[in-house]
DNA sequence: GCCAGGAAGCGTATGACATACGCAGAAGCG
DNA sequence: CGCTTCTGCGTATGTCATACGCTTCCTGGC
C-alpha cells in the first residue's frame, strides 16, 4: 500500500498525503494521475512497460520480471521505468489488471448459473495463460479497473434473485475463488519433477500404507496417475459450488 | 523444483540427480534426508532455522524473511543456514508445513459435514494467524507432511459416502481451497489504505453511479463500510461449499 | 515570442539480498 | 593415529530495487 504523489524530481514515489491514499497502482490504473502536458513527449508509456513485464513473465515466469529486465526488453535504461511507474510493487498490480482486461459481454438471455459458468471458464483460461499472476503478492482489496468491472458485471447476473447485497458479493467471491483455486492447484501439479510421472508416483514414494491408507489407497487406484482431464476437474467443483448456490436460491424464493 | 543432494563440502545444494528429484524441501521435511553423525555436534537446525524464520514472517511479514534477519534471529552467520537448508525456496516450504502442523485428531461420532467444518474453522486459524503463507510462492504438488497428513484424515471423512476416490479428493481441495481464498480475501481487505476507513470508502472513490449501477448500489447501502463479521462470512460461503457436496451425495445415495 | 518551470530519460551510486567457495576445527570410523 | 566427513562461518560476487541528480526537451503563462 502507497500513497502516490509526484515528487520535486518528477519520479513517481511514495509519500504521505492526507487525501491520495490509496492502494499501489489504483490511481494510476484509474487515471487519477497523469502527465500535465509539460516536459519532451514520452517514448516510454505504462502501458508498454506492463506490456514488456507481462511478456517477461509469460515466458520466464515472475522471478525474471526485474526492472532491469523489463527495461531492457524496451531497449531502455532501467531508472526510466521509474517515471511511470513507482516502483516494482505497482508494476505488479498493473500486470495482474492487464492480463485479465475486461470482462466477457454480459448476455440478457443467460440465467444466473449460465452467466456464472461462463465467467469462470474465461477467467480459468486467464489464469492459465498466465499462472505468474497467482504468485503476485496481496497489495490490497479488489480496486483495479478491470477487477472492478468483473465485480460489476457479475453481480449484474443476481440481478432478480432475491438475495442480498453482501450474499450476492459473497457468491461471487466464492465462485472467483474456486477458479483461482482451481488455477492453483494445476500450476502446482504441473511443477511435478522431472523424474516424476505424476503425483502419484510422487506420493508412492513418501506414504506407507499403515500410516496412510486412504491416500495409498487412492495412490494404488491410480487416479492420480492419468494426466487428469484439467476440465473435467473444473466443472466438477464448479457444478458442486453452484449447486450450492442454487440450495440458497431454493431457500430465498 | 531442486533435486537434493549433498555436495563435496557438506552444504546441501541442488544437483541433477536421476534419483533423488522431489519438490523443493519434501526429502528434508520426510527425513529422507539427515546427518550421518560425524563432523561437530550441530549449534543449529532445521527446526530451529524454521521457527526462528515463523517468528520473523509473523512479526514483520514474509518480505522481512531474508536468510541474514532469519541468522542475526538465531545469533549465528547467515551461511551457517545453509548447512540445513538449501536455500530460501526450502526454508520456505518448511515455514508453510509447520504452521500448519499436524490436523485436528478425527472423531468417530462426527459425520463428514461435522467433520469438515471443523477442519475448515482449524486451518482458517492457521491462515489467520500467518496470512504471510499465502504469498509463498507455488513450489509443486501438496507432498510436505503435514499436508499430506491434513489430506489423509480429511480423505477419511468420506470413507461410506459413495464418492469415487477421485471425487472425494476434488471435494476436500474444494473445500480447503475455499478456506484459503477467505482467509485471501481478509487479508485483502485488511489491506486497505491508511485513509481509507473501509473497502466501501475506497471504492466510492472510484467508481460512478452510471458505469457501475450495482456496486455503487452495494457501496451505498454501507455493506462495505461496517466490519465485517468475518466468521458469518466464512459460514456463509462454507455453507455453500457443503451444500453443494450434500446435493452431491444425495445423487449418490 | 520568451522564459521559467516541469517532465522524460538515464547515468551513477548505494545498500540489501541470496548464495558460491573454501578455510579451520570438531567429531567419527577403521 | 590418520583420514574422512561435517559444522560454522568469513569472504566474495552478482543481482536487484531504487535514491539522487544532470541534461535536454517541451509546454503554459505572461
Amino acid at each position: 500500500m502507497v500513497v502516490v504523489n509526484v515528487d520535486e524530481g518528477g519520479a513517481v514515489t511514495e509519500r504521505n498525503t492526507e487525501v491520495e491514499a490509496l492502494p499501489v497502482g489504483v490511481a494510476a490504473a484509474w487515471g487519477l494521475r497523469g502527465r500535465t502536458g509539460r516536459g519532451p513527449k514520452p517514448v516510454m508509456s505504462l502501458e508498454r512497460i506492463v506490456a514488456a513485464a507481462v511478456a517477461v513473465a509469460d515466458v520466464d515466469g515472475l522471478a525474471a520480471v526485474s526492472m532491469s529486465r523489463v527495461a531492457a526488453e524496451l531497449g531502455a535504461a532501467t531508472m526510466s521505468l521509474y517515471r511511470h511507474v513507482s516502483g516494482k510493487e505497482e508494476l505488479l498490480a498493473h500486470m495482474v489488471d492487464a492480463v485479465f482486461g475486461m470482462p466477457p459481454t454480459v448476455r440478457e438471455d443467460e440465467d444466473w448459473r449460465a452467466g456464472l459458468t461462463r465467467r469462470a471458464w474465461t477467467l480459468l483460461s486467464a489464469w492459465r495463460t498466465h499462472p505468474w499472476a497467482l504468485d503476485v503478492p496481496i497489495a490490497g482489496p479488489p480496486a483495479m479497473p478491470h477487477e472492478v468491472t468483473w465485480t460489476e458485471d457479475a453481480l449484474g447476473t443476481f440481478r432478480d434473485t432475491g438475495l442480498t447485497d453482501r450474499e450476492r458479493l459473497s457468491v461471487l467471491m466464492l465462485v472467483s475463488g474456486y477458479v483461482r483455486n482451481q488455477a492453483r492447484l494445476e500450476a502446482q501439479v504441473g511443477e511435478v519433477g522431472t523424474n516424476q510421472p505424476s503425483y502419484g508416483a510422487l506420493l508412492r514414494r513418501l506414504i506407507d500404507e499403515r500410516a496412510y491408507p486412504e491416500l495409498n489407497r487412492l495412490v494404488s487406484s491410480g487416479v492420480l496417475d492419468d494426466p487428469d482431464d484439467a476440465d473435467a476437474e473444473f466443472s466438477f467443483g464448479l457444478d458442486r459450488v453452484l449447486d450450492g448456490i442454487e440450495a440458497l436460491l431454493r431457500k430465498r424464493s
